[in-house]
RNA sequence: GCCGGCAUGGUGAAAUGGCAUACACGGUAGACUCAAAAUCUACUGCCUGCGAAGGCGUGUGGGUUCAAGUCCCACUGCCGGCACCA
């Protein structure tokens, strides 16, 4: 069988498809909102290293659906686009002096050539770069809205801070306590930040995952993320200090428990509270916890270490005076940074007071336990039960005892019922050069004053050098000329902010610029966008799982409130493809020389083979290793439809057989295309040409189908081949085929005979035979008899055109 | 440590509680060929057996059921995420 000339076939589609646009998508009003669907991919950031074979395979998998759409009938919105600010750029232009947007553009442009020769089916019209300013300007609007909102402020805050980068980092950036890039140890720094108030739409954030089609995995980890907890905060009053300590608890019950109480270090009432005896050790540890990394803060954790600052906190309950210390296990971003040691019920607690020789008590007993409670506890446990030494909350069942002591808290003005959240405001500023500039000026008069819309975009200007202050500013502190501007409000001298926006600003709404990408007007039309919104399907990594994700509905759940979208959740449905991993089965990486490039796979075996390859590795959703000894096996597939195509096409009539096998194959395709079990799918179309390629002359009528359901998959051979059979117009928006149910059936089944669920003997009957039928075939059948033997036939189970199975004893 | 996922032939994998291993790779044998490649055909889970046939088999151990890869319980291993969240 010789090769096919898949070579010049997908050079010759790729041409015709955008010559003729054939991917267009248009808002038709006439095709109503259920035939419309809006598909989305997660756009690249276009490295330097090219298209990873990973890329290909959620976009393969979306392109698929996408063509299949099409040819039943549906308005698709299939766009393509590029997450194009982002650090490599800036780390070479400050290696080579090569701007970013060079840099940038360059690998952009082969991002494209390589896309394309995959042959996807995207509307390339509406193809956007986050980094351009007609881009980033809808970007800076969306800030200007959080910020008049008051969900973007300004805060002095300890961050993380890489040396070698001279540039703040967020939590997420910083991983196993190192820079993401650079795999430098980060430090703190306490320098000014951008912050957004994400943590002001915690609930809706939670809420609204009950009404979107994901993964349940993924809704969990965003769950946890959020990390409501309930509980009850709480004031200690501090015996000759007219302030109190407030304390978070999800335990209100175990405060007759609470022994002592523990400060962050950099709890702000910690000097206030340290005396002249312990002064000295506590700024030490004060300082030692400062000058840590979170690595070592948790790594060293594993022995508590803390400090007694020698005052003491008031029990509400017990009246008795518990001493404060202050800890590094104890961290002030959750909570109030303070906490009440309960030493019996906590492992936390319970290891340092261990360490220090702090007192243990028990308020709270397992069920059936019967005390005496009187005597220091042997292990801690922090299971429900009933509260002990509790005072008037003893006996009361876990749940009952914390509601009640809440009320009681109420009551005496010292606590309430409180709600707390894992989630952090969202560190929104870069001091970086190769971003979103936010566009506020800082008014000696005014303070912060953000730009008119009108002024936007508020364009990056050129720079000498991309090599950060070193002071913790961004490059852009060092030109006066831009820096030094007019207060928008009044007139006066100001400064503009010279820190830039992280990379996810720009992919937070690219789905809503794909709607309508060319709008100078708006950052999208308000018809255009309820003719598309929400996005029905958006493909992408689970590393994205929370980050991303999370960021995104905050600012589709903002745009939705200042009245700019028309759903307040932008995805329906979410699937994450798996990794593909290199040939040895680990992940792919230049050190371990397992990359597979896909360019060298096109040249050698064609994007089809390479298209239908990653979709017959496996499900979608699951991690697995790239083999290109199994790509080989779908090549011939691709290469036996070729051959097929070149025998004589006839207008006879087709066998009975292969009449049914056809409508059995389009069943199947039509349901696994849809529920993107494409793996299975592209089976049953081998099945079905390994069949038909065996006959010297094709019907027409298994042809045509055939051509028709392989072109989602390959769609260049696919448009040959329908070319072959005479068509002149592209086949994207033929009828895809339908199948006769009744021809799907089988007129004769094979039952299975089973003695005692062992498989003894089969016999072949006519579908639909009755229970009874089947019951006395069975028992005549010799080898069943045998078995069966003289033992008596306890029961029999028959399931229709499946089995019987005769139950001895 | 906690949370989540996974475990099936030599390999990638398939299987509404009802014939385990479809499809593909690889392998073996044969056809075609001067020869090779390509292609085509047959076989290909393991064990016993000349064969007929039988037994075993979906990470391990239990359980539910007429029937378990699939459901339940306990464990082991691997992968991913999180990191003292009070």
């Amino acid at each position: 069988m010789a090769k096919y000339p898949f070579e010049s076939i997908e050079k010759k589609w790729q041409q015709r498809w955008e010559t003729e646009k054939t991917f267009r998508a248009l808002e038709d009003p006439s095709i109503p909102k259920e035939k419309r669907r809006y598909v989305l991919d997660m756009f690249p950031y276009p490295s330097g290293a090219g298209l990873h074979v990973g890329h290909p395979e959620g976009y393969t998998a979306t392109d698929i659906y996408c063509r299949f759409l099409r040819m039943n009938g549906y308005n698709v919105l299939h766009p393509m686009g590029f997450d194009a600010f982002g650090l490599p750029a800036e780390n070479y232009a400050i290696q080579t002096g090569t701007h970013p947007e060079v840099t940038t553009m360059a690998n952009v442009d082969r991002f494209r050539t390589q896309i394309k020769a995959l042959g996807f089916s995207y509307d390339w019209d509406r193809e956007v770069s986050t980094c351009t300013p007609d881009y980033y300007k809808w970007t800076q609007w969306i800030f200007l809205q959080l910020f008049k909102k008051g969900l973007a402020y300004e805060s002095e805050m300890p961050i993380n801070w890489c040396p070698s980068c001279k540039t703040g980092l967020a939590n997420e950036e910083v991983k196993d306590g190192e820079c993401e890039r650079c795999h430098t140890k980060v430090t703190r720094k306490r320098i000014r930040q951008w912050v957004l108030k994400i943590t002001a739409y915690a609930d809706r954030l939670l809420e609204g995952l009950d009404r979107v089609d994901w993964p349940e995995p993924i809704k969990l980890m965003q769950r946890n993320w959020i990390g409501r907890s309930e509980g009850a905060s709480v004031h200690f009053s501090l015996p000759g200090h007219k302030e109190t300590l407030e304390v978070y608890t999800t335990r209100p019950d175990t405060l007759f428990g609470a022994t002592y109480m523990v400060l962050s270090p950099e709890h702000p009432l910690v000097p206030a509270l340290t005396t002249n005896e312990c002064k000295a050790a506590v700024e030490a540890y004060v300082q030692e916890a400062a000058r840590k990394s979170d690595l070592e803060r948790t790594d060293l954790a594993k022995d508590k270490t803390g400090v007694f600052t020698g005052s003491y906190a008031l029990n509400p309950v017990t009246r008795k005076e518990i001493p404060v210390w202050i800890s590094d296990y104890v961290l002030i971003s959750y909570g109030t940074g303070a906490i009440m040691g309960v030493p019996a019920h906590d492992e936390r607690d319970w290891d340092f007071a261990k360490a220090f020789g702090l007192p243990i008590i028990q308020v709270v007993a397992a069920v059936g336990e019967t005390g005496p409670f009187d005597r220091e506890p042997k292990e801690c446990t922090a299971a429900d039960g009933f509260a002990v030494n509790s005072g008037q909350f003893d006996g009361l069942p876990t749940p009952e005892a914390i509601k009640r002591i809440t009320v009681w808290l109420e009551e005496k003005g010292i606590g309430k019922k409180a709600v707390n959240y894992k989630l952090r405001d969202w560190l929104f500023s870069r001091q970086r050069y190769w971003g979103e500039p936010i566009p506020v000026v800082h008014c000696k008069k005014c303070g912060i004053v953000p730009l008119d819309e009108k002024d936007l975009p508020l364009l990056l200007p050129q720079v000498t050098s991309y090599t950060p202050t070193g002071t913790g500013e961004s490059p852009l502190a060092n030109i006066p000329e831009w820096v030094n501007t007019t207060c928008p409000k009044c007139g006066g001298p100001a400064k503009r902010e010279t820190n830039t926006m992280p990379q996810w600003a720009g992919s937070c709404w690219y789905y809503l610029r794909f709607l309508d990408p060319n709008n100078n007007k708006a950052f999208v039309d308000p018809g255009i966008e309820n003719y598309w919104m929400p996005v029905d399907l958006y493909v992408g990594g689970a590393e994205h799982a929370v980050l991303h994700l999370l960021y995104s509905r905050f600012w589709h759940k903002v745009l939705y409130d200042v009245g700019a979208v028309s759903t307040d959740e932008p995805f329906l449905r979410l699937v994450n493809q798996g990794m593909i991993l290199g040939e040895d089965n680990q992940k792919m990486s230049k050190s371990r020389g397992n990359v597979i490039n896909p360019d060298d796979i096109i040249n050698n075996f064609g994007a089809d083979s390479m298209r239908v390859y990653e979709m017959f590795m496996g499900p979608l959703d699951v991690s697995k290793p790239w083999s290109t000894a199994g790509l080989v096996g779908v090549s011939r597939f691709l290469e036996r439809a070729w051959a097929t195509s070149e025998k004589p096409i006839v207008q006879e009539a087709a066998s009975i057989e292969l009449v049914k096998l056809l409508h059995k194959t389009i069943k199947k395709l039509t349901h696994d295309t849809n529920t993107l079990n494409f793996n299975t799918g592209i089976s049953q179309m081998m099945i079905f040409l390994n069949e038909i390629s065996k006959l010297e002359t094709i019907p027409r009528s298994l042809w045509e189908p055939f051509v028709l359901m392989l072109a989602p998959y390959a769609p260049h051979l696919g448009e040959e081949l329908w070319e072959k059979l005479g068509n002149s117009e592209s086949l994207a928006y033929a009828s895809w085929p339908i199948w006769e149910e009744a021809l799907t059936l089988d007129e004769e089944k094979e039952i299975v005979i089973q003695v005692n669920g062992k498989i003894r003997d089969r016999l072949t009957v006519s579908a639909g035979t009755e229970d009874a039928v089947l019951r006395e075939r069975a028992l005549d059948s010799p080898k069943a008899k045998e078995w069966i033997g003289d033992k008596d036939v306890v029961k029999i189970i028959v399931v229709r055109d499946k089995l019987v199975n005769i139950v001895i004893k």
